[in-house]
RNA sequence: GGGCCCGUAGCCUAGCAGGAUAGGGCGCCGGCCUUCUAAGCCGGAGGUCGCGGGUUCGAAUCCCGCCGGGCCCGCCA
């Protein structure tokens, strides 16, 4: 809609104009304030330039009307041109807002170590990085979502050390001390037990075999990392593990060429002269790679695999590494511009206006798990992809327990159902609604199709920037005509019946859509639940 | 000390490629069910857009300097 608005300003203006939504709705569908930059060239006064910029639209059977306010171009959409896109809409609804964008995108996100369940932190990153994975896809992107398995380094030995300990105090009853750096929680004594059954008790004490105990214990670590990714309607196309990186070292080093070096029995990256504060020790004195090591060779493998771009989502704390890893890309031959690095921040937690307890049992953090089942997978996405994701989040559980306007899941999700009640009540066949002509609707109506109809512009601008919250804040706004209109306006039983209906279903697609690409699911009816 | 993020009403926030009276939500106050689900709608009070400079016809938005908060600054991953 917006495209074919905008390529006409530019056909007629014969330059690229900023469009926007203006403020206020009786100033037409979109503005623009081209002539206040135009002043300036054109040494004469915005109002002036504004006017004549009106008149040459005159012609179009886009627009029903252009006029010139204060300076600023407002253009007002006619009726036939919204009327036939939302017929073409409810015809097509399988690609209502979808693009034609081409492009292969790796999208690297989650990526924590198989060493534990995913906490709410991983949680935000998971979200985030899944909507955008939605919203690229229906743009038209070939994406690949892939998680980067940490199973190689202390932390897995620190894992099978784990398991052991839990198995000697819980299963063998013996007194054992955890040093302050160790794993814990509930899915430890599991594996524990779990590990008993597979391997014998002896597993626990022998030293020797703590590899063997850990190499099993993080692919059962991911199995439940999978699962809690699962019941939040998340899924990875390709997991790819350090472990098997490695052996790919050498070839890589060379790669690099003057870019790594050896000194004081070190090999060392030179990324202080690519930006970075100082240059990186990738092997330390006996051999073994550090952690950047793994991600040099993996980000290589990711280049080699050839993607138009790339995408990794972060946590913030880990937005230092940035400027080490690009200059690895950079010395291995690549453009570092295709590598974008989005970091997910911080999330806290309130219960009813206290600081949500870390229980012991999960290991003294918030298991991912344990919020989906207190306030379901659809409210803890709504949450994540209702703020920018590189700002701290705080949040109360318990404003998304709430069954009425205050739960915008709740709210968004009542107004589809409100559609498809009514939709069910009329005795109009679907037949007789799509033929209906969507003209002569009224100020209000008006203003719903326009809006529902906004919905390919939203999906395009929340994808290009990265900001999935343009996108839970569309369908809020969306819910929010809706039940404003349904408030407003009789419509069974009105001579107006079939063209409501048609525009009310124009709005369920948009919802629809919409949740869809937040990775929720459009509830048909709502029955209020006991308040317990 | 350096880097990144942030500072908008009692609370949470949108806007930040400069543009029309700073949008919402929660909470608070007051209205609306013989009408398709009141899980809704309408109205009201509440703002020095952290502070100070600068650029501009125009600054919440850009630049500089402060103040305040978070995160990071490992040969951990």
């Amino acid at each position: 809609m917006k495209q074919r608005v905008s390529a006409l300003l530019r056909e007629t203006l014969g330059r690229e104009v900023v469009l926007e939504k203006p403020r206020d709705r009786s100033f037409g569908h979109f503005a623009t304030p081209i002539a206040f930059s135009l002043a300036k060239e054109l040494k004469k006064s915005p109002m002036v330039i504004a006017q004549d910029l009106a008149s040459s639209f005159e012609e179009s059977d886009i627009f029903s009307s252009v006029e010139s306010v204060k300076g600023y171009l407002n253009f007002r959409l006619s009726e036939s041109f919204l009327s036939e896109y939302a017929a073409w809409a409810l015809q097509n609804t399988t690609e209502f807002a979808k693009g034609d964008k081409n492009g292969k995108i790796l999208l690297e996100f989650v990526s924590a170590n198989p060493t534990g369940p995913l906490h709410i932190g991983h949680a935000r990153g998971a979200v985030y990085g899944d909507t955008l994975l939605r919203l690229g896809r229906h743009l038209g992107y070939d994406m690949t979502a892939e998680y980067y398995v940490n199973d190689a380094g202390n932390q897995i030995d620190l894992l099978g050390l784990s398991i052991q300990l839990h198995g000697r105090e819980n299963l063998l009853d013996e007194s054992v001390e955890y040093p302050e750096s160790y794993y814990r929680g509930e899915y430890l004594d599991a594996l524990a037990r779990d590990a008993m059954e597979k391997f014998g008790f002896e597993i626990f004490h022998d030293e020797s075999r703590r590899r063997e105990l850990a190499m099993w214990a993080k692919d059962e670590v991911m199995k439940i990392i999978v699962k809690d990714l699962g019941d939040t309607n998340i899924f990875f196309d390709t997991f790819v593990y350090e472990s098997t990186l490695y052996e790919d070292w050498e070839r890589v080093m060379s790669k690099m060429g003057e870019g790594v070096y050896e000194k004081d029995a070190k090999v060392w990256i030179a990324s202080e002269s690519k930006g970075d504060e100082k240059d990186r020790v990738v092997v330390r004195e006996d051999g073994r790679p550090t952690y950047l090591a793994g991600d040099i060779v993996y980000h290589n493998q990711k280049f080699e695999r050839g993607y138009d771009h790339y995408i990794n989502i972060w946590g913030a704390d880990h937005h230092g590494y940035i400027p080490r890893v690009k200059a690895a890309v950079e010395f291995l031959g690549y453009d570092s511009k295709k590598l974008e690095v989005l970091l997910s921040q911080m999330v806290s937690l309130l219960k009813d206006g206290e600081p949500y307890k870390m229980s012991k049992r999960a290991g003294n953090v918030i298991l991912m798990s344990d919020i989906v089942e207190e306030i379901g997978s659809d409210a803890l996405r709504f949450i994540f992809a209702s703020k920018k994701s590189d700002t701290a989040l705080e949040f109360d559980l318990a404003e998304f327990k709430k069954q009425d306007s205050s739960n915008p899941i709740f709210y968004i999700q009542y107004a589809h159902a409100r559609i498809k009640t009514i939709l069910s009540k009329s005795s109009l066949s679907e037949e007789d609604i799509l033929l209906a002509p969507l003209e002569g609707l009224g100020e209000n109506a008006d203003v719903l199709l326009f809006d529902a109809l906004l919905l390919p512009e939203v999906v395009e601008d929340a994808f290009n920037s990265r900001q999935v919250q343009k996108l839970s804040d569309y369908l809020k706004a969306l819910a929010a005509l809706l039940h404003k209109f349904y408030y407003d306006c009789r419509i069974i039983g009105t001579p107006n019946e079939a063209k409501y209906l048609k525009l009310l279903m124009v709005v369920a697609l948009s919802l629809k859509t919409g949740l869809g690409l937040l990775g929720i699911e459009a509830k048909e009816h709502m029955s209020k639940e006991d308040e317990s």
